[in-house]
DNA sequence: CAGTGGTCTAGACCACGCT
DNA sequence: GCGTGGTCTAGACCACTGT
């Protein structure tokens, strides 16, 4: 819709005006903003003409809306760092053999505050989960669903998915031994592969109705979704799709030239 | 906006029915929708209903919309693959010495397509630039701006800062120059630096006014928004912020952990 | 319960793209 | 000029969240 209308556009108006409020303040984060029908009144404009400046201001991320509680300036909320390099640390981790002391027993104390669902299945591969396997569609994957979250909070969703007959019989096919100490690059070692390798290819979407309703994600609000492959040489041995609220992190890759 | 009304929800119902039609290629990629009007009539609700259904699917990133023109399923494009991997091509390139031999040939034939606007200044570093390069607010940078367009169509926008006096009457600092073959890693090869390292920060967002007019985004169309930093070292030489519809890229990182 | 946002209607005027 | 979407009004009923 590139810019009909060269008049005032009240909406336009309306949000510009709500915009400059929160950015010096005087609506702090976190804080409602005037409801709909205040804003009617004092921008003398039709509830149609405030909505659409709401809805302005939520696709820029600056508003969030919650039936029944009103439209609130976005809370200043943690933004997790996703760098890559988080990859290489854990493999430091599991190559130093050092599971289990200090910097595990951190992991540890972190989790008190983690709980996590999780919901394990045999399944045949689809047609894109066998793609990025690069095997062959119907191939039987264990399919493992998990929900992450932070004192109670749902903060990511995410499927990962294994050979099924790399882990039949195994401790990591026993939804009971999650979350596994050192996360999957343990987990991989522990089955004899040693990680050489990840690819992630993030994408932005519209939320699902199941996502929305996993992560409690308010309107407005966006995810990002990666598509990650664990690769051991040339061979994928993992696949995982994860979903968070693509308020809440911050991706940063670091791409080695040496 | 989460979800109340458990009933039809008529808006839900009509974007339902379009979407299966743009999927099923009963309305080919590329084709207009019915009319705003035509939809009205075929699903007897009023224009509110129809237009909110129209920007779920433009939300969604099914459709778009040119005023005056229509709506119409989105074109399959071919997508552009980001991926890091880019750079290490870049690097051996020049590495190897082979400019302007076999592989720089096959890129000047494809940049025959190619036309890039360029606009080049000096400029005292902001607060986030300084932070970006680990300089003091306020060193002069050289910072170009650069529109590329392929077969004249706008492709992505780009701001790239160099430290001014590492670059201050050199052929670096001459507009004419560029496009300059073999691109930044070359450029940077010239001065005398050897990149070590990439950082890219991907984030996704609204198109700000100068980008819908700049790029020609259609309505409901966001784009990624890379922030890279390119290292020598510890020390960061080059910051760029690169603009792109993101319907047309598909980010790709390697993680590389051997 | 009152107040919030979510949905919907039935009008209206305007700027834009085509023919 | 006609049809397109962009904006705006003034109503209405509903579900959800609080008290």
């Amino acid at each position: 819709m590139p810019t009909p209308h060269p008049q005032p556009r009240r909406y336009r108006l309306v949000a510009d005006e709500l915009r400059r409020r929160i950015e010096a303040g005087v609506i702090p984060a976190g804080s409602l903003l005037p409801s709909e029908s205040t804003l009617m009144a004092e921008f003398s404009v039709a509830r149609g003409t405030v909505r659409e400046a709401l809805a302005l201001l939520r696709a820029e991320g600056l508003a969030l809306t919650e039936v029944g509680r009103g439209t609130y300036a976005r809370p200043i909320v943690p933004v997790r760092r996703l760098a890559s390099e988080r990859y290489r640390e854990e493999l430091e981790q599991v190559r130093s053999g050092e599971l289990g002391t200090s910097f595990t027993a951190d992991q540890r104390v972190d989790w008190s505050a983690y709980t996590l669902d999780k919901d394990f299945r045999e399944v045949p591969a689809t047609k894109v989960q066998a793609e990025l396997f690069g095997v062959e569609p119907g191939t039987m994957l264990l399919e493992r669903h998990f929900l992450f979250r932070t004192h109670g909070v749902p903060q990511q969703m995410s499927v990962s998915c294994l050979l099924l007959d790399m882990v039949a019989g195994t401790p990591v096919a026993d939804p009971d031994n999650e979350p596994w100490p050192g996360g999957n690059a343990s987990q991989l070692h522990s089955l004899g592969h040693t990680i050489t390798g990840i690819r992630e290819r993030p994408r932005w979407r519209l939320p699902t109705p199941d996502e929305v309703d996993a992560l409690r994600i308010p309107g407005g609000v966006h995810v990002v979704v990666i598509t990650r492959q664990t690769y051991v040489l040339d061979r994928v041995v993992e696949v995982a799709e994860i979903v968070m609220r693509a308020d809440l992190v911050d991706l940063d890759y670091w791409i080695d030239l040496t």
